[in-house]
DNA sequence: AGCACAATGTACATATGTGTCAATATTGAA
DNA sequence: TTCAATATTGACACATATGTACATTGTGCT
């Protein structure tokens, strides 16, 4: 755990504090971001840390930011992306629990146990879901369903996801392949063809058997 | 917030203090579970807090066992119970997120977090996730489902309500009805009838409308 | 080689937390 | 009212964290 994310030849910089920053919020939740800690990972003197950031504080802003811009927007995309059913609509949006380029479910649990104990953050949760639930309802609408159902599908969707992560499983991939099915089913009321799993399948090198 | 919970006339006692921990929990996550802030919310000298615990490990466990307790256990009961219908068994089930008393939403969503930083604690949460979706699994199956299919249907209820906790959102009783129905639709592939939904909604202290 | 500035380190002041111990106060019952 | 069990406290020793001031070192450039 040295150097890193540089291309001066300094042995700091902002990043390389964000990232560590980063794993620590990931592994073991705000509270576990201090200077001091970050410091011996990183085996730099603690108040180095001041030279790239005011304070502690600007340090957790900076994760917030990450966060924000990395996990709000791409379930937004994917719930928008083009589909010729609402199968396949879902299997897009099904690509974010999948890909972890596109959410990353660790980092949100983190966030989420952080707005226990900060209303600021509290604040950015909610408003992020009332965003991504939204855009999944639109989806919903988009194929012909009924406002109140497509409300109560868009959450059950979103939630559901949120509660996997809130369960912190660590599962095989064939597993939670297995399941898709089932799942899809349930939230669109209609069953998948076989081609649009192959597809989904396909893109996140799954082979099913 | 002084004396209370305490029949001697002593000022302290190991319940007082588990409460004041309690509540400091659910507001702010395990780490502010501090024994200096918890005396003077007490205004107690913090020392004498030792006389009851043997230091902050045991408190930390006096609450785990609450959740424990409160928590496990209705879960699997509620799944348990009589019902005529898939759609009223799902209701029962229901009894949970909209009464208090059978299940303590911030203390689960608190603890959630608190498994983050711990893994003893995560192996808790996960030995009651089995728990519970075991038995709601095996409320469809009674119904007549086939496995996969109640496996998933299980996985869908229980982590819906798992995500909505940890949005931590806080909605008017009527919004959250409105969404019931649907929602049981969903879940149990049934429309619920009337009478079932005017039971529960009586049992709930709502009148629709 | 030497300069300017970016980065790092040392020393200090301060805050907040844990836990032990011996002294003291309070309570309920004999 | 006196006594023992129960509860409360302040003083101490220690650990870990933040942030500032100032000295020192490393880097890239000329």
């Amino acid at each position: 755990m040295d150097q890193a994310l540089n291309d001066t030849g300094w042995r700091g910089s902002q990043e390389g504090w964000l990232e560590a920053a980063y794993h620590s919020l990931l592994d073991s939740g705000v509270d576990s971001v201090k200077i001091l800690p970050l410091a011996k990972k990183l085996n730099l003197s603690r108040t180095s840390f001041y030279w790239f950031f005011k304070d502690r504080e600007e340090l957790l802003a900076g994760l917030v930011a990450r966060w924000r811009e990395k996990n709000t927007g791409n379930i937004v995309k994917q719930s928008e992306a083009y589909a010729e059913s609402l199968a396949e609509a879902m299997l897009n949006v099904f690509d974010c629990w999948l890909n972890n380029d596109l959410f990353d479910a660790r980092f949100e649990f983190a966030v989420r146990s952080w707005a226990l104990q900060s209303d600021e953050i509290l604040a950015e949760v909610r408003q992020a879901d009332q965003l991504r639930l939204d855009a999944l309802k639109r989806m919903f609408i988009r194929f012909g369903l009924p406002e109140a159902t497509s409300d109560v599908r868009a959450r059950t969707t979103y939630l559901v996801q949120i509660g996997y992560i809130s369960m912190q499983a660590k599962e095989e991939l064939a597993v939670r392949m297995k399941r898709i099915p089932e799942y899809i089913a349930i939230y669109t009321g209609e069953v998948p063809q076989q081609r649009e799993l192959d597809r989904f399948f396909s893109r996140h090198g799954y082979r099913p058997g």
